[in-house]
DNA sequence: ACGTTAGCGGACGCCCCCGTCCGTTTGGCT
DNA sequence: AGCCAAACGGACGGGGGCGTCCGCTAACGT
């Protein structure tokens, strides 16, 4: 019963692995997280089986993929934090956010969508967190609006994630001439109107409830057990 | 003999007509406009042929369903041009917008889709016309900012898209807040810094291929001729 | 060099969706 | 009431994606 799992990977399937990364990032990338696992296994050069040996579920296979994404979010957001201008970095923060939204589909599908156990829920959360003291320095420096919530914040990369264009270049170009305006209607403004009532999104109570989608969380059971 | 094509339809067929778009309608609302063909039937308690006899492609059954929607569209762009103060009525009309598509999810897909022969791009062109008059007077009455586009408009639509929450009610105030805030980013301040270019979106040139003539007189060649 | 076995990939069954055909029902008209 | 055809709906074939199984290949250890 107690077999030892060896956890080197033989080369070949070491090389499999890097291939359906990389083709999986691609795809991602360009068409979105609805493509077909098989095309994925195809543009890598391997069987169907073999993409679901090494990613027995897509959700496990998005997270390696995007994981680097992820870093790079959350390098972003530290950049923001760092810069001794919170207003600035809070700017800096929406524009670049926006920018690797714009150049990477599915990245931004994986980093909205609000799937029951996602992966990278706990990094978001870190970086909800950080921004959120961002957020609180900014107004205390007086180049954010008073009235601003973090909210405001998803609401944006929502609303950046509905842009879609052809090109990649216009993609980018949409995006950025939005982050820009979202940058705009942010700042402080003592002239300014109060806003309406800001819904909750994505900062506490985002309990999953229903169950659609049964993520199969099986534990292997490491130690003895039963 | 000559057999006069019956244009009135039996009661029956007029009932299951009348079902069939009630079904279309909710359903598409609901869940947006990807509801498998026989959902809809199946709601409206029909079988897949009547659909598919009333409604032989499922732009068809789009179009109608969404006839009397558009028409609200029309009218709240009529409603807002109308208002003397054009501004006001420019931020009307987007508050109001952003609130249709808010309530009905695949409005707003059918809406912004670029499908190809799309039925609603005639009242799609008038309207954006429309708008660009309103926009062009907000701006001289000075209330909207001078850099602003027509694309900008189709650009918080567009993202307006992107926001989807788990209840209506959430839907609608993130809508709400998302439309204000749209709002100031247009209001007119001179202390503004410029905006980055523009992306064309839908306004002209939104031809995928062939666009750009580089031989810009392009003779008809008005058939005549030998 | 050789045996072992980790790893591979083609093939399979399942489900869902699409669009259409034909035997049957039923409304409308005389 | 009775006819007729307009209208109905169940059923069919096609296509595509998903997740899994099994016989075979070739990488690794000795």
């Amino acid at each position: 019963m107690s077999e030892r799992l060896p956890h080197t990977l033989r080369s070949d399937a070491l090389d499999n692995r890097a291939s359906l990364l990389d083709a999986a990032r691609a795809l991602f990338s360009a068409d979105g997280l609805d493509v077909p696992m098989r095309e994925i296994a195809r543009r890598a050069g391997v069987g169907p089986a073999t993409l679901y040996r090494h990613f027995p579920t897509k959700q496990t296979l998005i997270a390696e993929a995007f994981a680097d994404q992820l870093h790079a979010c959350r390098t972003i957001v530290d950049e923001g934090c760092a810069d001794p201008d919170p207003w600035r970095g809070l700017r800096g923060v929406i524009e670049k956010i926006c920018e690797v939204h714009a150049l990477d589909r599915g990245f931004t599908e994986a980093f909205l969508s609000t799937v029951p156990g996602g992966p990278d829920l706990a990094g978001r959360a870190y970086t909800l967190e950080a921004l959120a003291g961002l957020a609180r320095r900014a107004k205390d420096a007086g180049g954010l609006r008073p009235d601003f919530v973090l909210d405001d914040l998803v609401l944006v990369f929502m609303a950046n994630k509905g842009i879609r264009t052809r090109s990649a270049a216009t993609q980018v170009a949409a995006s950025r001439r939005f982050a820009a305006l979202a940058i705009e209607a942010f700042a402080a403004d003592p002239e300014r109107a109060p806003l309406p009532p800001a819904p909750r999104l994505a900062t506490a109570a985002n309990k999953p409830a229903a169950a659609n989608n049964s993520a199969a969380t099986n534990e292997p059971a490491a130690g003895g057990g039963s």
